[in-house]
RNA sequence: GGACCCGUGGCUCAGUGGUUAGAGCGUUCGGUUCACAUCCGAAAGGUCGGUGGUUCGAAUCCACCCGGGUCCACCA
C-alpha cells in the first residue's frame, strides 16, 4: 500500500468497479420492504454546485448504509429539464452571440436549448459519479423523456376533466423580460422606493364629503403608486365603516383624463388608515382590485399590454411604455390642477425569481390549478403522521402555506417544457379539446388540430416525479414495488415549490402519500456565513474540492457536525481536515497490513480483560452510530465515527497493541482484535468514506485488486 | 401584518431533561518522526443572550424580554 492514500487515481477507478458490478440496481425481493430515494433532479443547466454535493452525500450516505443493511435499495437518479430556468440560462447564451429567442425561432430554439441541456446532463451525471453516487444508472430519468411526458400529459386530462385544471381570466404575474406568466412562488417581492400620488377625482353631482381634505367639496382623492393605471379604473372604493366617505357611496365620480364615470362602491379590503381611505380600483390591473371587482361584478379595462404599452383602451396615451405614460398622466393631471400632493412610498414590487425584472399583474387567460380540494388530503397526510418531516418544525412551515393556498398558475408563454395537452381545431379555433396525445385530440375535435402554444410550469412535472420515474401510470414492477417511496431529501428552500407539490399530486395521482420522510437539507453557506453566489465570489465549487482533496473528505465537510434543516458552512480548512481523515483511516489499515498477516478471528483466541474493554467499547460506537443513523442524525453519526475511529482505535487501540504485536505470546490476540475492530469501522464509515472504506478493503480482503500503485 | 428559525469557547457549528457541555479550524507548551500529506501528549479558552418559572435536576421544557436572520402576505 502507498503511504498516502491517493484518492486521485483510486476514486474513479472504484466508482467504475462499483457501476460495472452492477452494485447500484437493487435486487427486488418479493416480501422484503425496499428502501427507495428518488433523486432530486439536478437542473440540466449548469454545472453541479456544493448545495448539489450536500445533497448527492446525503443521500448517497443513507443509501449505502441501508443497501450494507441487506435491503433492497433503490435511488434512482435524474434531470430536470427546468423549464424557465433553462430557458433564461440559455438566453443568455443566445444574447451573448447578439441574438434573442425569436430570432431563432421557436423550432430552432428548442432544438438548441435542447442540445445544451444534454451537453450539461452529460456533465453533471460525471460529476455525480465522482462523488460516488451510488444510483441506478440503468433506471435514470429525464422530465422530457417521452413516458415523464405522456403521465404529465395524462396527468392534465385527468384533472381538468375533474374540474381540477381550469382555464380562466385572472390576475397574474407578468414578467415582460421573459414574456410569460409567472406563478405566485415565482415573484420575489422587493422593498421599492416610490411615490405615492393623491389624486383629485372630481364628484359628479356630489355634496362636500365631511373631514375631506378637499376643501371645495367637489372631489373625493385617491392615493396610487401607479397612476397610469388610473385609465383603467372602473371604480372607487371606500370601508363600509369609513364614515368620511358614507354619504359618498352610490355616486359617481367623473375619472379624469377620460370620460367615462365610475361609482364609489364599500369593500372591506380597503384600509381606512391608508392614504385617504378611498383607493381607486383597477380590476385588470392589480389583484386586491381584481377581488373587489369580482365583489362587484365591475368591469376590467385592460390599459397595459404584454409589452408593457398602454393599449387603445389608453386613449390618447395609446402606444407609450408605461413609465412614459405615467409621466404624461401626471402631467396631465398636473394642467388640470388635479393632483393634492405627493410623498415619498416604499412598497414591495415583485420581481421574477429567473431574471430579476420587475413583474407587471395582469388580466390574463391562463391555466390554473383549484388547489384547495388537493391540500386537505396532504395536510392530512402530514398531519396524521403518514408523512413526517426532518426537523419537524418544517412541517409548520407545509401548514401554513397549505392553509392560505392560492390556485396555481401552470401555463407559460415559454418555448422550453411540455407543451400543454391542449388542442384547437384548425378550422374552428373556437373548438378545444384537452387530450393527452395529438392523436386523442384529432379524434375528438374530428379533423385536424393546433396545440396550444404554452408550455407547462416546470414544477408540474415535478410534482409528479416520486411516479413517473417508477413508470406511473402503468403499474409496472417498479412502480408496484418501489412505491410509494421512503425518502424525499431536499432543501428547505423548495419545500412549497416542490415537495408540498408532490404530496398533493401524489396522494391525488396515487391515492399514495409519495413518501414516508421528508428530510430538509439546510443550504451550505461560505465560512462566514454568507449565502454562497457568483456575485459574492465566495462560490466553493465541489469539483475543485474533489481534485484537491478527494471526494471522501468533501463529503465528510459537508455533513460532519451539522444537523438537518440547518445551514452548514463550509470551507476548504474543514475539507483539508477531513482528507487527512481519510489518509488516517488509509493508515491505520497499511500498518495494520504491514504488521498483520493471517488474523485470526476474535473467538479463535484468548482474549484479555483489556481486549474485552476494547471490543465493548466499540460494540457502544457501532449501536450508538446505528441508532443516530436510524435517526437520520448523520453529521453525529459522522463526527461520532471520526472520533471514535482516530482518538480511540489509533490513538489507543493500536499504540497499546504495538508492543504486543511484538510479543509471540500475544501477537496474534492483538491483531485479531486490531484486525476486527478496522473491518467493522469500515463497514460503518463506508456510507460516509466509500472509496477509501472500499480500496482498503480491496487490499486487506480480497487480495490487491486494484492497482494502488500510480498509473505511469 | 402573519409565521418560523437562531443566539453555546477566538471563528464555524453540534448537542434538545441527567454524572466534569463537545467537534473542526485557530492559539500555547512539550514530544516524536519506527502506519499517517505528519502524528502524539498536554494546556488555555464557555456563569450555553437576559429575567422569571416548571422539575430532585435545564444549554435542553414554559413565559416574557433583548439581539440577529428567514419565509409568507393584495395596504393601493
Amino acid at each position: 500500500m502507498d503511504k498516502t492514500f491517493d484518492f486521485k487515481n483510486l476514486e474513479p477507478k472504484l466508482y467504475d468497479l462499483w457501476e460495472k458490478s452492477g452494485g447500484f440496481t437493487p435486487k427486488m425481493v418479493v416480501g422484503q420492504k425496499p428502501y427507495t430515494i428518488i433523486m432530486p433532479p439536478p437542473n440540466a443547466n449548469a454545472s453541479l454546485h456544493i448545495g448539489h454535493a450536500l445533497f448527492v452525500t446525503v443521500e448517497d450516505i443513507m443509501v449505502r448504509y441501508h443497501r450494507m443493511k441487506g435491503e433492497p435499495t433503490l435511488w434512482l437518479p435524474g434531470a430536470d429539464h427546468a423549464g424557465i430556468a433553462t430557458q433564461v440560462s440559455f438566453e443568455k447564451e443566445l444574447t451573448k452571440r447578439g441574438l434573442t429567442r425569436f430570432d431563432l425561432g421557436r423550432e430552432e430554439f428548442v432544438k438548441q436549448t435542447c442540445a445544451f441541456t444534454m451537453k450539461n446532463r452529460a456533465t453533471m451525471e460525471d460529476q455525480l459519479r465522482r462523488l460516488g453516487a451510488s444510483c441506478d444508472w440503468t433506471r435514470k430519468k429525464f422530465t422530457l423523456d417521452p413516458d415523464v411526458s405522456e403521465a404529465v400529459f395524462t396527468t392534465f386530462k385527468k384533472m381538468y376533466d375533474e374540474g381540477l385544471i381550469y382555464r380562466g381570466e385572472r390576475i397574474i404575474n407578468w414578467c415582460p423580460r421573459c414574456a410569460t406568466s409567472l406563478s405566485d412562488l415565482e415573484v420575489e417581492h422587493k422593498e421599492t422606493e416610490g411615490t405615492l400620488t393623491y389624486i383629485k377625482y372630481p364628484l359628479v353631482g356630489g355634496r362636500r364629503p365631511r373631514g375631506s381634505s378637499d376643501p371645495e367639496g367637489k372631489f373625493i382623492v385617491v392615493a396610487t403608486t401607479r397612476p397610469e393605471t388610473m385609465l383603467g379604473d372602473t371604480a372607487v372604493a371606500v370601508n363600509p365603516a369609513d364614515k368620511r366617505y358614507v354619504k359618498l357611496v352610490g355616486k359617481k365620480v367623473a375619472l379624469p383624463l377620460t370620460d367615462r364615470e365610475i361609482p364609489v362602491i364599500v369593500d372591506e379590503a380597503v384600509d381606512m388608515r391608508f392614504g385617504t381611505g378611498a383607493v381607486k380600483v383597477t380590476p385588470a390591473h392589480d389583484p386586491t382590485d381584481f377581488e373587489i371587482g369580482q365583489r362587484h361584478k365591475l368591469p376590467s379595462i385592460v390599459v397595459i399590454g404584454q409589452d408593457l404599452k398602454m393599449t387603445e383602451a389608453a386613449g390618447k396615451y395609446t402606444g407609450l411604455k408605461v413609465k412614459a405614460a405615467r409621466e404624461q398622466v401626471l402631467a396631465d393631471l398636473q394642467t388640470a390642477g388635479l393632483i393634492e400632493k405627493t410623498a415619498a412610498h416604499s412598497h414591495n414590487v415583485g420581481h421574477c425569481q429567473r431574471c430579476d425584472t420587475a413583474v407587471e399583474p395582469m388580466l390574463s387567460k391562463q391555466w390554473f390549478v383549484k388547489m384547495a380540494p388537493l391540500a386537505g388530503p396532504a395536510k392530512a397526510a402530514v398531519k396524521s403522521g403518514q408523512i413526517k418531516f426532518i426537523p419537524e418544525h418544517f412541517e409548520k412551515l407545509y401548514f401554513n402555506w397549505m392553509e392560505n393556498i392560492r390556485d396555481w398558475n401552470i401555463s407559460r408563454q415559454l418555448w422550453w417544457g411540455h407543451q400543454v395537452p391542449v388542442y384547437y381545431a384548425k378550422d374552428y379555433p373556437d373548438k378545444m379539446a384537452v387530450a393527452a396525445t395529438k392523436g386523442e385530440a384529432e379524434k375528438a375535435l374530428g379533423g385536424e388540430v393546433a396545440q396550444d402554444p404554452d408550455t407547462l410550469d416546470t414544477w408540474f412535472s415535478s410534482g409528479l416525479w416520486p411516479f413517473t420515474t417508477l413508470g406511473w401510470p402503468k403499474v409496472t414492477d417498479d412502480f408496484k414495488y418501489f412505491y410509494p417511496t421512503t425518502m424525499m431529501e431536499t432543501g428547505w428552500d423548495i419545500i412549497f415549490f416542490w415537495v408540498a407539490r408532490m404530496i398533493m399530486l401524489g396522494l391525488y395521482c396515487t391515492g399514495q402519500a409519495p413518501f414516508e420522510l421528508v428530510y430538509m437539507n439546510g443550504l451550505v453557506r461560505d465560512k462566514e456565513g454568507n449565502k454562497i453566489s457568483k456575485s459574492k465570489g465566495n462560490v466553493i465549487d465541489p469539483m475543485v474540492m474533489v481534485d484537491k482533496y478527494g471526494a471522501d473528505a468533501l463529503r465528510m465537510g459537508l455533513v460532519a457536525g451539522t444537523a438537518a434543516g440547518n445551514d452548514t458552512a463550509m470551507s476548504e480548512d474543514k475539507v483539508r481536515a477531513y482528507r487527512n481523515f481519510a489518509n488516517k483511516i488509509w493508515n491505520a489499515a497499511r500498518f495494520i497490513n504491514l504488521e498483520v498477516s493471517a488474523p485470526k478471528d476474535i473467538g479463535a483466541v484468548e482474549l484479555t480483560s483489556e481486549d474485552k474493554a476494547w471490543l465493548k467499547e466499540f460494540d457502544a460506537v457501532s449501536a450508538e452510530v446505528t441508532k443516530l443513523m436510524d435517526k437520520y442524525q448523520l453529521g453525529q453519526a459522522a463526527e461520532k465515527l471520526y472520533d471514535y475511529f482516530w482518538h480511540t482505535f489509533c490513538d489507543k487501540c493500536i499504540e497499546v497493541a504495538k508492543p504486543r504485536l511484538q510479543d509471540m505470546a500475544q501477537k496474534d490476540i492483538a491483531a485479531a482484535v486490531l484486525n476486527y475492530i478496522l473491518k467493522n469501522c469500515l463497514i460503518m464509515l463506508h456510507p460516509f468514506v466509500p472509496f477509501v472504506t472500499e480500496a482498503v478493503w480491496k487490499n486487506l480482503y480480497e487480495g490487491d485488486l486494484i492497482s494502488t500503485k500510480r498509473s505511469s
